[in-house]
DNA sequence: TATATTGTTACACC
DNA sequence: TGGTGTAACAATAT
């Protein structure tokens, strides 16, 4: 389930695999996830067998220039002005491998006895092959994911790009663009403030969870019955805890692993996120874990207030 | 077989 | 018009 961190962790690695190779060769198992152009989601939904040749025949032969992110968006920067935005929604990977360690055996999945599988598996979707031997392979097991080309003076168009709000590591997210947020949506819970993505861009429910104990916060809480300090602490948790799981290369909760196909350390240090029904690491109170808005939250009944 | 899962969009309502 | 809340959607493992 990746959030930003697990996503900067995936952009960052592959950006030192990837960068100026050239993709000599694409592979589409499943048509439905790929698509050109700055399409809406039910677009893309269409199994468009043109699309997959248009995809195929942009993205062959093409240099990669740069791998950067956008929210929870990957974008993969072509030379000759184009891109492949990559989303990975619940349970999509991104997974390099070089060409020595193509018939190695990997642990997909972080349970603990899953088997290791060579790839392709069967829930690769997409298989890029570099003119080194390596190659990338986009796999996901809810299909809920997408890879599509854009142009780049098309990417303003890209939908779910142009409404982001702002990314919360940059220095230009400061207090006072995020107490002016706050102010905006005074009814809002603060638990469904955090995930919304055009609010704040790339906070899940993992990490919207970990910062509100971090805060001191409950989830519940309207925005306009959070103090001065209470906003100041919201701030400051979105800081520390996203780049602490960047530090570390993210959670690795569920299906996320690294491009090179290992796994993030952050879940050892959740003080909240899957631990319903375990004492608080602080006071000992159990977690509590309730449904609203259709999202689970868990907190600390004790700490969070 | 019913349910849980999550990021995001669609839509109804005020 | 735009903030707000809710439902819907994708597909599969358990």
């Amino acid at each position: 389930m990746p959030e930003l961190p697990e996503v900067e962790t995936v952009v960052r690695e592959l950006r030192a695999k990837i960068r100026n190779k050239k993709i000599t060769k694409v592979k589409v198992f499943l048509p439905k996830i790929v698509s050109v152009g700055p399409k809406t989601l039910s677009n893309i939904r269409k199994n468009n067998p043109v699309m997959v040749k248009r995809f195929i025949s942009g993205t062959t032969g093409k240099i990669i220039k740069n791998v950067t992110r956008r929210a929870k968006m990957i974008i993969i920067d072509l030379k000759g002005d184009s891109a492949i935005l990559v989303h990975l929604k619940m349970t999509g990977q991104l997974i390099y491998l070089s060409k020595n360690n193509l018939q190695k055996p990997l642990r997909l999945l972080n349970i603990p006895n899953i088997k290791p599988v060579i790839l392709p598996s069967k829930w690769t979707h997409v298989i890029f092959d570099f003119s080194d031997g390596s190659k990338l392979f986009y796999n996901d097991m809810r299909q809920f994911g997408y890879v599509k080309l854009v142009e780049d003076n098309q990417i303003t168009q890209v939908p779910e790009l142009k409404d982001y709000g702002p990314e919360p590591l940059l220095t230009n997210f400061t207090i006072v663009k995020f107490v002016s947020i706050l102010h905006n949506r005074p009814k809002m819970k603060i638990k469904q403030f955090l995930l919304n993505p055009n609010l704040i861009a790339g906070i899940g429910n993992i990490y919207s969870d970990e910062i509100l104990f971090y805060s001191k916060v409950r989830p519940t809480r309207t925005v306009q019955t959070l103090s001065r300090t209470e906003r100041a602490r919201l701030y400051k948790g979105i800081k520390k805890i996203l780049s602490e799981a960047v530090k570390k290369g993210g959670s690795s909760v569920g299906d996320f692993v690294r491009p090179s196909g290992k796994w993030g350390s952050y879940g050892k240090v959740h003080k909240v996120y899957g631990l319903s029904g375990k004492p608080c690491q602080i006071c000992g109170t159990l977690i509590k874990s309730i449904k609203f808005n259709g999202r689970t939250s868990s907190y600390c009944p004790k700490c969070q207030k």
